[in-house]
This record gives structure tokens, sequence and C-alpha cells, in this order.
DNA sequence: TAGCTTTGTGTCAATTTTACACTATCCAAA
DNA sequence: TTTGGATAGTGTAAAATTGACACAAAGCTA
């Protein structure tokens, strides 16, 4: 996995810059990635953030959200999806950010709307390293989040109530899962996105309904009790499905 | 109704603009507010566009997008939602598109990202002169439209398809109708909005059992066949539902 | 081998959805 | 005044879906 280098031949454009809520999941529950800014800049604000950077000219936004994503994880092909565009002009007004900003744009005072993307990544694909780079990411329980630099937090809100929604209508949960996995973790996992309790055979009822896993013959290793089957999402049969027109999942 | 009047003290930001899809209903089908450009600047492409504008530097993104409505129509206060953010770098790459540009803004080759919004007027408070402004503005059957200039009918059917999400989920439909309607209309809009034929009974029933209409004691007047019973969405009574909680609407 | 933990399974009642057709009421034209 | 044209308004039965609920099976550990 190689970074990307560079862009040349293009400049950043000072006014818009792109945040990313990655997800993940830690088979109990959803996390986030975020990066610490450390103690120097924010002696009295949050010193978590969301990932993000201003965009280059040349570049459209969902390649400016890969880009940022891939910078900081090295993953490509990532599941993502917009959220909105954020861009009160008093996004930055906090003393702790603006120093921070100093530290790492050429025109820290400059009106800044910023486009959010959320991103679905199986969290075994990347495992922080403790001292990479500068930039020190983190996997972050989304319960345990309660502030963070700029207007994150609200992004970080809205991006969780898109999933929330987006769930309901596409199986995208699959892509915050390893490749095999137990219909007790997935039901852990559409549980924690929509954030309330589901019965657990009324679930199991309804997504084999759907037709779109595929049974392993294969059970979990090593675990101190009955050990569960795993199941493979079905792309090919979700992709017939699609087709042949259904909408939604209902949960 | 007065225009406001133009902003001082603030600069316009030439890298962000809002476009607005502004949604009408005709009783019979969703319509399109769009400004006719004239034939002057483009010989070769589309006339027709979404009204839209660079926004400010002191103001936020729903005001930038409030301001180009009330700029266009007079009308505040109206339902309005973000659609996304839309920037690909060569979206003004047609050469009626540049010159057209040229002829309204300072920097016209600057790469702007355009952040769209939809917003939902009862037609009758908007009937466009037919020679008020420069902007000729018309009302379109979102049916009829098959292109539009720059990304704008892309934006167009983004806009379409968040309105259909949105409506299955909250009943703003009737910020498209008249105070006083029939179920007959409410029926066509809902049928025009999700583009699929919805059964006569199954929807009234559907729409009843939410018991957030009123039924007024009166009757169509002047139409030629057997007179609808009017009814007014009742406001308070979704409130209170909205507190006691309930999700959907279930289209 | 006893105990802990999680998996996996079925049924019944209540609710919701779907499909479907005829009479009533107003206006207009003959 | 009568007739025809147009849309409003209404009920039911079968099928599908939802929601609530409890216990035996399988593996690990001590």
């Amino acid at each position: 996995m190689q970074h990307n280098p560079k862009k040349i031949n293009s400049e950043l454009n000072p006014n818009v810059s792109v945040d990313c809520v990655i997800f993940g999941f830690d088979l109990e529950q959803l996390t986030v990635l975020l990066i610490d800014r450390g103690e120097i800049s924010s002696a009295f604000g949050p010193r978590m953030a969301l990932p993000g950077n201003l965009i280059y000219d040349n570049e459209n936004l969902d390649m400016a959200a890969n880009r940022v994503l891939d910078e900081l994880t090295g993953l490509n092909n990532i599941y993502l999806e917009q959220v909105g565009a954020f861009g009160d002009p008093d996004r930055i007004h906090k003393e702790s950010d603006r120093e921070w900003l100093k530290s790492i744009r050429a025109e820290p005072e400059a009106r800044v709307i910023t486009v959010a993307y959320f991103t679905l990544v199986p969290m075994s694909d990347y495992k922080p390293q403790a001292s990479s780079f500068a930039k020190n990411a983190d996997w972050v329980p989304v319960s345990e989040i309660n502030e963070l630099a700029f207007d994150h937090f609200e992004i970080l809100q809205a991006a969780k109530e898109k999933l929330k929604q987006k769930i309901k209508i596409q199986p995208i949960g699959f892509n915050l899962l390893p490749e095999k996995f137990t219909l007790s973790q997935l039901h852990r996992l559409y549980e924690s996105i929509l954030d309330k309790p589901l019965d657990k055979r009324n679930f199991r009822r309804k997504i084999q309904k759907l037709d779109i896993l595929t049974s392993l013959r294969e059970k979990q290793r090593g675990v101190p009790h009955k050990p569960s089957l795993l199941y493979e999402f079905n792309e090919e049969k979700y992709q017939e499905l699609t087709q042949t027109g259904f909408d939604n999942f209902g949960f």
C-alpha cells in the first residue's frame, strides 16, 4: 500500500475542503477513524478531528475524498458516499482551531466550505500504527465521542444519520465486515448503526429472506461457546435483485 | 414582496455557488422553476438553467440558498433542503456555458463547486411575469426536461431522488399544495413524486390513518364532476406524532 | 463433568398490504 | 329536463409481514 504522490500541475483551492467520516466496526460497536492533533495546538480545544484536506483544482470531490482516505490509510476502492456541504462562515472561530490551521495551511483565515463524506472500511484492513506520521490516527467508538474540532461533531452526527437512513435501503453494512462473518456480528452491526435493539430471531428471519447471504460450510474456531456458522455477502444475488426491482430492506 | 438589497461589507466567494431546484406542483404534475438564459449566449447549448449564484463570504449555505430563492421569486420561509455538493472541474467546459458566465461573473474561469438545494413552493404563490427581470423564469414540468446548462441536469436528477426518498419519511409534500386541497390532488402529488401509480383506495386509507389531515366542511366549487371535500394539513397533530415517536410514512 | 456462554430455531396473533368495482354527485350539452 | 361525462368516495377478503416470546445444542474452561 503506497501513499499517493503529491499532485503537481495543480493548485490547492483555498476555499473548499473535504472531510471524511471513516466508519469501522470492531464487531462490537461502530467506530470512527479520527486524527489526534496533538497537545501543541489544542490547549483549549478538542484534540480529535476528522481527517480532511483542501481540494486540488483539477480533482473532483469524490477524487478528493478518496485521496484523503488513501493518504491516511493507504486504502483504495472503499465504499464512499457524500454527506453534504458544511460551511458556516464562523466554523473556524475557535481560537484553538485557528492556531492549528496556521500550522498547516497557507491561507488559514480563508472562508472554507467543506464537503463531508462517509466511508465504510473493514476495520481489519487498517490498523493504525501508534507512531506512523505526524497525524496520529485512531479508531474511536462513536458512542464515546462528545466533541470534535471545528464543526466536525456536527458533521459526524449528519454522517451517522445518513448511514442510518442508507442502511435501511441498501445492504451497505457488509462493507464494514470481514469477508466471512457470523449472523450475530451482522446483527450487532445493524443494532449499533440503527441505535436500537433488534429481536434476534426476527432479524435473522428477515435478513435470510433477502437471500443475499452465502452460507459457508465453516464454523467459528476458538470461541468459548457454541461456534457460529460463517457467511459471505453474495454481491451477484444482490445485483440480480436490484435489477428485478426491489427497493428496501425494511429495517 | 421586496427583493433583498445587495449585501455590502462582504465579498462574493468566486469558488462556491448555490443552485436551487425549486419544485412546484400544478395539481397535475411536478414542475421546476428554470431560468431562461436567452438566445444570445446559448446558440449551441440548452437555454434553461437552475437559478443560482455565488455565495457571499459572510453568509452560510442555507442563507445563500434562501437569498437566491428570494431574489428570484420574492418568497421567504420556504421549505428548503440541501441535496449535496457538485464540483467536477470540467462542469463548465461547454463553450456556450463559458460565454454566458463571462457575461455575469467577475472570474468566469474560476473552478467553482456548487451546493445544490431543493425547495418546495406552493406554485400559486409565485406566477412568473413574462417580462420581469433579465432573468426570465418559468415553471417547466419535470417530465419534459431533458437537458440543462452546466451539470444542472445531473443536479435535478439528484434532487428528484432526494425528494422521493424524503417524502417516504416525512410528509413534506404539503409544502407544494395550496392550504386547502383535495385527497385526489395529494394522491396525484405522491404519484408524480414517486413516479409510480398508487392505488386510490389504499392511498386514501393510508394517508387518513396518519391522522394529520383536517377535513374541512367545504367542497370544491365549479368542477364539472362530483366535487371533492377539501382538507388542510394539520401541523400540530404532525408535531405531536413526531414527539411520541413514529418514523415513517411507508410509501 | 459441571457450568458458562452464545447459537440457532418455530409459532401464533396482530397488523399491514394488496387487489379489486360500483354508486354518488356535480356540470354541461342536448 | 334529461342524459352523458367525469371524478369522488367507499369495503372486503386473502396474503404477507411483523412482533413477541423460550429452550435445547455446542463448544470452551475450570
